[in-house]
DNA sequence: GAGGTTAGTGACACCCAGTGCCACCGGGCA
DNA sequence: TGCCCGGTGGCACTGGGTGTCACTAACCTC
């Protein structure tokens, strides 16, 4: 019933490579499988949607950003605890950082996986709103635990646009970046600047 | 080449009450159509897709706000700026309210559409951070009018969230509470709860 | 009032994403 | 050798979205 771990490797990266070159909309589903070897209707027993093919093992790292805030001391602040968890799972290695612009790249760039971006995103939205509920004492969908988990999710997503944009910031530099402005309320625009 | 603006109701109409009724997925473009009393290929010539049905004049939506935020005082601090073109764009006459209420509901609450709908935030991205910029003498692509932008509208669609799931409060005052808690840091969440 | 233009529409054919179903193939196992 | 079973391919079908053409009704001109 499962799928073989190759075949999905393969079909991920023929994805990945086609989408980048020709756009996500130009290419099909039939011609992914050509270039990986394998049939179209495997390819859709690997992947929901032509557009899960672009996001990695996602599951897994949101599985990991729940186990690290859950591991939170209690006397870190709350968006700081945030802050670090989100530069922890995002902490690739050097090898892998090419992979992951291109990934960032297309799933920012194309519409299609913008758009399909915000239901996988809504996994993250949940576990980092239940995390503040939790250290808040109130309900997961009350407004603070929500506000919190998409304006994070916001600096979150602003920080990869910068990092994929400039090329010459860290990506832990600008999630803190991000962070520290969300934290103060935005200093940075509070004086009138008449 | 365009259309009727009769028809365009119609079928929007239609759209509206069978989605909330069966569903967003369930229902096909053939039945919205024929309950329309049209045909399918005039369903697409009206609306480029089956979510767009759901959105009403967005677009005029659009130009509002960016209307609103071009003509705000210098004086006033940036944050309060975008917070009132927010609510002023979404002050709906009481009778509105039922039709507001069954759009976003759908929107908010069908994968789907959810999904669509960061297509259509886009636009509204783009206009809040050019403001940001202007104010800022950045250019729009820098990380703060990008977050500004983003995160602002996450407290929006928080505080529809919330005003949706509530009944009690108003928009507007959802709308407010949102964007305190973002203009100050979130004080509620400062002190280390330990 | 006849003839031409034009916008809106309907009908049909087509492409492609996604799904259900079944047949096949290869390897472990009695 | 015969059986079982997980992975796969082929096929047909639904449904979203598009291009094309033919039709109709209004409007305009002579």
């Amino acid at each position: 019933m499962d799928v073989r771990a190759d075949t999905r490797a393969r079909l991920q990266q023929a994805a990945l490579e086609l989408f980048t070159r020709t756009g996500f909309e130009q290419v099909t589903a039939d011609e992914i499988a050509d270039a990986a070897g394998t049939s179209r209707r495997t390819f859709f027993r690997c992947f929901a949607t032509k557009a899960d093919a672009v996001w990695g093992e996602f599951g897994a790292h949101v599985a990991r950003l729940e186990r690290l805030l859950a591991a939170t001391r209690e006397d870190q602040p709350v968006l700081a605890s945030i802050c670090a968890a989100y530069v922890e799972v995002n902490d690739y290695a050097d090898g892998d950082l090419p992979i992951l612009r291109q990934r960032m790249a297309l799933i920012l760039g194309e519409p299609a996986l913008q758009a399909h971006a915000q239901v996988r995103y809504a996994d993250v939205d949940r576990v980092v709103a239940e995390h503040v509920a939790r250290r808040l004492g109130q309900t997961p969908d009350a407004l603070l635990p929500r506000l919190v988990a998409t304006s994070t999710r916001a600096a979150a997503t602003t920080a990869f646009e910068v990092w994929l944009a400039d090329g010459t910031t860290t990506l832990a530099a600008a999630l803190h970046a991000a962070f520290d402005q969300l934290a103060l309320g935005f200093p940075d625009l509070r004086p009138p600047s008449a």
